[in-house]
DNA sequence: CCTACTTGACTACAACTGTAATCAATGTGA
DNA sequence: TCACATTGATTACAGTTGTAGTCAAGTAGG
């Protein structure tokens, strides 16, 4: 199980699972639309999750390709997991219960919803 | 808005949320089950929760009744909000999705969820 | 060939977190 | 009354995080 993702960190994270490899620079200038970082801000944050395990690089010439070694897909997962467990007892409809009060589905989500339930009852 | 609550600090609401008042005495008690702290550490998360205006305390002789001033329901609405949206988007549905891709889902659960989408579209 | 830019590595530093220890004041049991 | 326990307040200290600055080595343009 690989270490915690930071906030800074994720966005970062984003960068590279939406394209990688990419160059330091590279994610420097894709996460600069959101965040006004330094090129050396985005390179801590790279160096920090190579130290984490969570991407890797290949070197290319003087500088370094880099790259996720932890897939979105499992970073959601868990963070997913996490968050029912510590908030919801493990429970999934009490926080589309909580959402749903909310008015934070769409029409889009309930008809989506109900696809999942459908799939899941046979 | 109020201030962000730590993981350890959590788990002193949750023994809050769970009954309040209580001495710094008594919630030590009822954290000690879960985690190996002394009262001082339990003492400086309820300082800080303070400092953070997230519970207030009544003076009794000569400790404090702690007590929160934000409601569970209130936190676990705005954690709940910003997991979907950090990591989907905003989109409820594929949260649900995830959660059921990993088997999260109960019996119970698919039970409940049709029953908030039957409540939702009419 | 020399100068300016780029790059990774190392260092910086304050705020927040986890986990207490210490201290001074007050209350309590013998 | 006197030693001990309890309480809030203050201080401690290492690790993480956010946000860079600096430096040495390599590179590219003139």
């Amino acid at each position: 199980m690989s270490e915690k993702i930071s906030e800074a960190e994720l966005v970062v994270m984003e960068a590279l699972w939406e394209r990688s490899p990419l160059t330091a620079a590279d994610v420097a200038d894709r996460v600069a639309a959101g965040r006004d970082w330094s090129v050396q801000t985005v390179k801590t944050l790279l160096s920090r999750l190579m130290a984490k395990d969570i991407i890797g690089a290949d070197q290319d010439g003087r500088r370094f390709l880099y790259r996720p070694l932890v897939a979105r897909e499992e970073y959601v997962a868990s963070e997913s997991g996490r968050l029912v467990n510590r908030l919801f007892g493990g429970r999934v409809s009490p926080l589309v219960a909580q959402l749903a009060s909310q008015d934070q589905l769409t029409a889009e989500d309930i008809a989506e919803l109900e696809e999942i339930l459908k799939g899941l009852k046979s």
